[in-house]
DNA sequence: CGCACAGACCAAATTATATTCGGACTTCGT
DNA sequence: ACGAAGTCCGAATATAATTTGGTCTGTGCG
């Protein structure tokens, strides 16, 4: 199956930095021919290790300037349904990410609104209405740094495995 | 200066769900020429309305199974050094996104780990060691849906800053 | 051992895309 | 109406993506 090597991971990672890295350029960073890189990434996104590719935008550009995280949690007897629930609010156009949560909080909502208005607005009508929601808290998020576009060449994502701590 | 007009908009929203969609393809379902189209996605990218593009992986294939978001608070006075904690969080190679927060958590630290292990050395070590920290909370991810790739054709985000409800 | 096979790779040819450039069109101010 | 500025398009060119065929390597088995 699909047992992902060093280059594979090479390639991962600068996609992740990346995202619209020429082929050409990419399979010379990774030290291998353009034809081979081109199929190890199509393998990779055949396999599932590259989901998906984004860009990102200034939501503020965008005239939503007010982004926000949503912990909600579900009443104990709604559990059952927090998949439910999770597949509607994902297709809601304010929202940005969902995050299905252990511990005290069900998931995480990250939205991206117009105005603190439409922030509430939509955290009481589209969130918190729904009958199998607790409670919601919302927080403002007055910034929001991205992890791979401030990592270097030089830290690889190998070194990460590598580091696991003893379990004593 | 950068005023964005429907046809950019159209862009960057087509770019959020698909980063490495082809210019001719982008122009083409936009409805313009694609050299025209070129000159608008550059634009953008030199306003910072369009700022960067990513590969999404799937962590648990880069040998990353455990996600987590850790919520993070300074003591009070060292509020005025939330910038120094962030920038050196944010360059560690297990961090994904740090979020800056209003409320009573300071921030929010979406990290990677290749096992619980390796989550609580990284938080024990990297994250509640520093002396500015007051506490941390560690929440496992045990799903992660990105709203953009859920969004249909017919919802714009122009329709999300429309219905800006009304601050009675 | 030596052959047949599978897998991974590369280089060159082909196809398609990205990018540049010049000119046409619109808008706006005088 | 005129000219300047801005925006757009189409065609030409530069560059990249993709396909193809063949080489190399390691493996299993006769």
């Amino acid at each position: 199956m699909g047992t992902i090597d060093e280059i594979d991971e090479r390639i991962v990672w600068e996609l992740c930095r990346e995202g619209r890295l020429p082929n050409k350029e990419l399979a010379e960073r990774v030290g291998i021919a353009p034809s081979t890189c081109l199929m190890r990434v199509r393998a990779l996104q055949a396999s599932g290790a590259l989901r998906s590719f984004h860009a990102q935008p200034d939501w503020a550009s965008m005239g939503l300037p007010i982004e926000a995280i949503v912990a909600v949690r579900l009443k104990a007897q709604a559990r059952a349904q927090i998949k439910t629930y999770a597949q509607r609010v994902i297709t809601l156009p304010n929202v940005l990410n969902v995050f299905f949560l252990g511990g005290a909080d069900d998931f995480l909502i990250h939205v991206a609104c117009s105005s603190t208005g439409q922030l509430r607005d939509f955290v009481a009508t589209e969130l918190s209405l729904d009958s199998s929601v607790a409670s919601t808290q919302t927080n403002i998020i007055f910034d929001h740094l991205i992890g791979v576009e401030h990592m270097d060449e030089g830290s690889t994502w190998g070194r990460i495995r590598d580091a696991v701590p003893g379990e004593h």
